[in-house]
DNA sequence: TTTCCATATCATACTAGTATACTAGCATTA
DNA sequence: TAATGCTAGTATACTAGTATGATATGGAAA
């Protein structure tokens, strides 16, 4: 999609983490960027070899939330964090 | 938030819009890096001064959204695009 | 006046959380 | 050995919350 290009290039085009931030604040809603950023944390504690429901328990998610970040992992994403 | 941080970094951290596409395609469902993407078209064309009716209707969105998009506009957010 | 913007309301779609069930592997125990 | 219990991963049905689209209305600016 030729807008994803675009959404793309302009997060290429942070070069400071406050210019991160206050594109992703415009961008996102709160909930949103508290999601994703909850997201990450999945992940990273996915590859890290915490069991699940560990995860589950200690970030406040649903367990099949993170069945669906396992899921995703193995679909070959997340190869740069 | 602890994990915001995180989240910033590991934007910062994609060096290639290959790595970018991949990180978003993970992180994001579909239907949100739709959304996302669009959101950014509503707010470069409102900054191009386009009519709010003309960006619904280019973008197939409603008009409240672009007005959604507006307000953040003017709350200061997307200094740097 | 006419165009444009802002807001409210309602219905819809999507995601997360919860509960539950199923399977597999492993250790313990009768 | 066979049965049981526990942990882990996965899948599914249901509910709640949220963003969007459509629409109507009121107000502001040309």
């Amino acid at each position: 999609m030729e807008n994803q290009n675009e959404l793309i290039g302009a997060f290429m085009q942070m070069k400071t983490k406050e210019q991160m931030l206050n594109f992703l604040n415009g961008i996102l809603t709160p909930k949103e960027l508290e999601e994703i950023s909850r997201r990450l944390q999945i992940v990273k504690m996915l590859k890290r070899g915490i069991p699940q429901h560990t995860i589950a328990k200690k970030l406040g998610a649903g367990v099949a939330t993170i069945t669906r970040g396992s899921r995703e992992l193995k679909m070959g994403r997340f190869k740069y964090i």
